[in-house]
DNA sequence: CCATCTTTTGAGAGCTACTCTCATTTCATG
DNA sequence: CATGAAATGAGAGTAGCTCTCAAAAGATGG
């Protein structure tokens, strides 16, 4: 049958032979996604086409994402950023800590594997602010994200996690980061990104500590 | 044939017969949907149903509406406020000037039209919270409102519409106000709407003149 | 009032994302 | 190797949405 569809990390050789094969159709499914995106387009490429590329039936792919942008979005970071800034010194101002792990992640990201920057972030911003259905999800997970950001906002500040000023600067911070993004793909990615988002930082005031 | 379904606003006594009839038709689309989705909810309400009980045959939904949710979301209210802001003094600052029109515009849909403020505005509001679909269809709407903004805030601040700063600072804006709307509606309403505008807008800096 | 032209509508076919069910295959385990 | 559990494929079904084309309704000029 369907062996070695695709290489995996190292990271990966303790799973048991099912996880294996789980993650390698994973994979298998976003890499012909993004292919035959990058072919014909989002729209014109249908889910059945992905199946067949992947060499997976359709139910499979939706058993393993549960819409066709999820395809394209799905990533694990966040909880990541979120527990980076859970590491910084109590006495940085929010600003700062943000400042500072948006500079790690992007730059860790960057030295650990340059080409999946180049290539697959870019194409994902494109999509972004092109698809309108992409554009849909990625504010929907934002939403999502934020909750979290708001129980390390909520930390950091001395507030409670429901404070409706824990709620409404969080979302007002990813709303600006988001447009931040979207700006630089609208003028093609020029200048440097961790710029913009210092320009974007410096908008906002710092949330008091109580 | 149907004739009657619904009565009209005296605004609209001077249209043609057919623009009338259009007119009346969106309306019964609108009704309906709202009774349907009070009745089942929103998913259950299929686009047929809707039809039916308006009396128009689906084709013509979707000839009046590009999507469902759009059924329940079109507002023509948007630009209406951006007019708003273009009026106030421009020595007021920013954030003090959306204090005042949000306060605005919203005493003046109460004191027009209370029934339509507890009924249609807070439906949409659960819709907004409960319904994945609507709120991206939300949040979609608030980037094409934010665009608007941007102009409005760049002119008040004498900056371009273009810049990062301009579209950045009002995204954010938006984003928390936005979740400010939905932080009202999962605490039921309670307490004044307002008040919570205030604090929300209280969490940012002015945008400083340039 | 009638004829003609234009706009709006309805019927229906078609596409695709997405869901569910059930039988079959593939891996894990004693 | 046998038995149980998990993953897959095939297929049918739903609903949102698009498109086409012919019929109905409103506007207009004689």
């Amino acid at each position: 049958m369907t062996t070695a569809r695709t290489s995996l990390p190292e990271a990966a050789r303790h799973l048991s032979l099912r996880e294996r094969k789980k993650l390698k159709t994973r994979i298998a499914i976003r890499n012909a996604t993004y292919e035959l995106i990058e072919e014909q387009g989002y729209d014109a490429t249908t889910v059945e086409q992905i199946a067949d590329r992947a060499e997976v039936s359709p139910s499979t792919v939706f058993r393993y994402f549960p819409t066709k942008e999820d395809i394209v979005l799905t990533d694990e970071y966040d909880p990541l950023a979120v527990d980076l800034l859970r590491s910084r010194p109590a006495d940085e101002s929010l600003l700062d800590s943000l400042r500072s792990i948006i500079r790690q992640s992007m730059t860790m990201a960057m030295t650990d594997d340059p080409s999946f920057v180049e290539r697959e972030m870019k194409l994902r911003l494109r999509l972004m602010t092109e698809v309108p259905a992409v554009r849909s999800r990625v504010m929907e997970s934002m939403s999502l994200t934020g909750r979290l950001l708001c129980r390390a906002v909520a930390e950091r500040t001395g507030r409670d996690e429901n404070d409706l000023e824990v709620r409404v600067y969080t979302m007002g911070l990813m709303g600006a980061l988001l447009e931040a993004s979207i700006y630089w793909t609208e003028h093609d990615y020029q200048g440097d990104l961790l710029d913009l988002i210092d320009r974007t930082l410096a908008t906002f005031k710092d949330l008091p500590k109580r």
